[in-house]
DNA sequence: TATTGAACTGACCGAACGTTCGGTCAGTGT
DNA sequence: ACACTGACCGAACGTTCGGTCAGTTCAATA
């Protein structure tokens, strides 16, 4: 058997969308098996339950974000790469997704089920989602182009910023859109005073 | 009876922490119900169903936010009165709870509900909730201050930014966050040029 | 050819869901 | 006194949910 049409993979395939777009309980377990052309029961050999099934998906996503953002992330600067890995995680965020409350708040959803805990198991997940922005963004400050503020809070302002940026109703495409957030989270909104 | 403990707003008030903090699907008629001291089959004396009592708490809250905001907008130049509702908007949105996906994102959770619909309804909710926050933007725009992009895009940018900034695990409090991010939609990542 | 084990299925369960409905009851106008 | 009303309750409905389990299929192996 392939590893395109392996069933595992093809349920986490199914899933990530499903989930993406509608988050952990509106989706069910039968959703998923449709979605991968398999019947509800045969979830259960695959993953022990939803929620497993929920953090494999996050782990996934997090793992191939991660990848394409590193392949997003070429050239020389740092300000180059940074905006490498933006437009590819515009391209990752899309329009109607929620892949980003998932990643940044998907905590939420998932510990409303399970009662503090499992918080711990996903915040690996959030690290890696967001290496190549943080790394990034650490080598502009380490260079002297970024002010040196909070790593982590300046990394994920900017993974919101995109976010809210797609989310917006306006005209732009999402490309346009993307890089006007990047230039407003390198530059700022007010005009330049030099 | 008294405003303070009258039945429909006291379910709205119930509601709309409920759905903040879990999200649509997360929260059933019986929480509801509980939470504001009642049977589950009473919230439909005063709700149609379920999805007309979340359109309801969604309208409710931005107006209360808008109030609040309006409130909060004191001083003399955009800059400060800008500040004012930002900092308000903080308080709103708090570190647990999702009014924000509610607000921003909340179409498509009910959406995936109603199929293709009831999206206008909800559009003058999202311009009510963003509309000081809006009006002080294109006042700073005005005073030629603001860089002039497109003023929606930068609007939600503004609540995206604050919104990922109470999300991040920082061990700054709720207020340095808030602040920290206002400065970031100000002036940008890069240190300043001149 | 017989055996085995992973992948998968269909039937099923208890719980929870949104919603409906018949009825109770305090208050109010007449 | 009577009729009426808005607010509320308790029980039930049909449906869907996450999850279980005994059994079937089938390619690989011995």
């Amino acid at each position: 058997m392939s590893v395109e049409s392996d069933g595992r993979s093809r349920i986490l395939k199914s899933a990530s969308v499903l989930f993406a777009e509608r988050g952990f309980r509106g989706v069910s377990i039968s959703d998923v098996a449709d979605a991968a052309g398999l019947v509800k029961s045969s979830i259960y050999h695959h993953f022990e339950n939803k929620q497993a099934l929920y953090l494999a998906v996050l782990s996934d996503m997090a793992r191939q974000s991660r990848e394409q953002m590193e392949a997003g992330a070429q050239g020389g600067t740092w300000r180059e790469r940074l905006s490498g890995a933006v437009r590819v995680l515009g391209r990752l965020i899309g329009p109607h997704s929620q892949v980003l409350s998932l990643m940044l708040g998907g905590i939420t959803q998932v510990s409303a089920k399970i009662d503090n805990q499992e918080i711990d198991s996903i915040a690996p997940v959030r690290l890696e989602f967001s290496a190549v922005l943080r790394r990034e963004i650490e080598s502009g400050i380490r260079a002297g182009d970024l002010r040196s503020v909070d790593l982590e809070l300046t990394t994920i302002c900017l993974i919101g910023l995109v976010s809210a940026a797609l989310q917006s109703m306006s005209t732009l495409t999402e490309q346009e859109r993307v890089d006007l957030a990047f230039d407003l989270f390198l530059r700022g909104a007010v005009r330049g005073e030099s």
